[in-house]
DNA sequence: GTGTTTGCAAAGTGTTTGCAATTTA
DNA sequence: TAAATTGCAAACACTTTGCAAACAC
């Protein structure tokens, strides 16, 4: 029992300190998500894993949830390809690498890759995020 | 007279050797598009152009040409933000600024920005593109 | 109770497709 | 004239919004 109470003891911590009401949905939403910590979903996905694991929840819920989850920084949304949001549990700084073949995203931690060199932001603006995307496919 | 005939043979020469028929419309937006070679055009944008300049072309076509020019290599696609695809007349190497206030989005040339330290691709993959992406904001 | 959140369906993006009419080589 | 290209409208995928009902505090 303990094992099943803490988790859920945790997320709620979570979307409290986040300012967000822990209402039903969004409890299960997070359990689904920020249980595991290196995952990269669509709304899509989400809503099915929910609605699989029982929970009445709809999509415009999720979408709604998603965006929420990332302005409070649970979430990091990730731009792989136009068309398609991913949201990614991994807050830390890191990068990511897309199988153009299969769509795989995974993370490359930050230690992985290395910048020597920047280009200074414009006058006025500073560097809010840097994205790296390597792109790889099959070698065949 | 001259100064406007060599543009339109140049381009007509790239579409050819691309293998692509020299349309009326696949030359007019070639012109648009090609004569600069640091734009970042939507599909939008570009239809927009196009109908300035008094050329009849429908946005289905524009569409369908940049991903014809996009898969000839006379442009790349630049993916920023999920739900809009933006085209780069720069072909070549090199990175990308976005100015996330207003929606600018600039070249960084690839020797402006050094990579020391890459991840090996997984086994049975090799690298296709280094897509980088430096965000900035206002610093207010 | 009061203000927040939810669900639904409807509207909104941006993009692609099917097919007849047109154009190109 | 044969094959490629175009335009249109309709279909599409993904996302957001308006509003009444349900919920959290």
């Amino acid at each position: 029992m303990m094992t099943t109470v803490r988790p859920y003891a945790r997320v709620l911590d979570r979307l409290k300190s986040a300012g967000l009401r822990p209402t039903r949905q969004r409890l299960a939403l997070a359990k689904l998500l920020l249980e595991d910590s290196d995952r990269h979903v669509t709304a899509e996905q989400l809503h099915g894993e929910a609605i699989d694991a029982g929970i009445k929840v709809s999509l415009a819920t999720v979408y709604n949830t998603l965006h929420q989850f990332t302005k409070a920084k649970l979430l990091r949304e990730v731009v792989v390809e136009s068309g398609r949001a991913y949201f990614d549990t991994n807050t830390s700084d890191h990068h990511h690498l897309l199988n153009e073949d299969t769509g795989e995203l995974s993370d490359i931690s930050d230690s992985d890759i290395q910048l020597s060199q920047l280009p200074s932001p414009p006058s006025g603006t500073k560097i809010d995020r840097i994205d790296i995307i390597v792109r790889v496919k099959s070698d065949s």
